[in-house]
DNA sequence: TATTGTTATACTCTATAACTATA
DNA sequence: TATAGTTATAGAGTATAACAATA
């Protein structure tokens, strides 16, 4: 006699599963923690973007974070109405607009910084720092392994 | 003077970014491999689910695996249509199908479990066998931590 | 001729409700 | 009255192509 498959409870054992499950879930449960302030995945990959580096033109935005170009119309309009980003003249080229965080905007990433920490503890709360710590260079080794850019969500540029 | 901000190179540090990150390119990964067997994410689901517990109707397979129940619909029809499934009279429920694999579907699985097998290979091959160890246990704490269904993803709902 | 930003359109997916036949 | 399965419709989200202004 055959013993019976495994089914669904066997990819609990394998990692991919187990990553695109975690990821999946996680990915989602970010999007439920920054609605309060307004901001979805890509406006907040561009607030982060720009915190880093001030004024860079849509094109520059859309190629460091995978977004096309056409998206990114849409992205920068959502944040210029909350008023987050400023749209003003580009020093070198009269075709682009230089983005630029608001006094708002400056205001807001602690908070949106604090909800990356939260669900950070949240998620790692029944591991020891070390584990935290083993659990986070792995990560990053497979990350890096599979020529992924650190810190670019591949949702972003979407199917 | 301060420091410039991170911005999405300090996201590389983060473990719910990176389980994100990694898991989203998995899943995409995942459904590309299947793509030549004519294999989708749902219907993979319902194979594996029929694999281990064959007969089950489409409300089973639909609690089971977190799909909607109009939308297992087009799941078995599709299936169906492959000649992988067949709806068959439910012995108790004269409302209700048993789903029941063929053995077309009986000689495709192995090969999708194959593509898992690789999958995995594939992704951890810049570990070693302890580290992979080591990495499918934090995985496994983890997603049991947050009270995840073992197996079950949590895409297949959809938002 | 190529590029930046923009707009419009078509396409895909999903969520919702309503229907039938049985229980 | 509730449930299994089905169908239809509307809505959201995305990709594609084409456009104007500037390089």
């Amino acid at each position: 006699m055959t013993e019976p498959s495994p089914g669904i409870a066997g990819l609990h054992q394998r990692i991919p599963f187990l990553l695109s499950q975690l990821g999946v879930h996680i990915a989602d449960d970010f999007v439920v923690r920054l609605e309060p302030f307004g901001v979805g995945p890509r406006t907040f990959a561009v607030l982060t973007a720009l915190s880093a580096d001030d004024g860079q033109s849509q094109r520059q935005l859309a190629t460091l974070l995978g977004i096309h170009r056409n998206a990114m119309v849409a992205v920068v309009d959502k944040l210029e109405s909350q008023g987050l980003v400023k749209r003003t003249p580009h020093a070198q080229d009269r075709r682009a607009f230089a983005i630029r965080l608001t006094d708002k905007a400056r205001e807001l990433l602690p908070a949106l910084d604090a909800q990356g920490r939260l669900q950070e503890e949240t998620i790692t709360a029944m591991l020891t720092g070390q584990e935290r710590d083993a659990l986070r260079h792995l990560l990053q080794r497979v990350s890096t392994g599979l020529g992924m850019s650190p810190g670019v969500h591949p949702r972003l540029a979407e199917r």
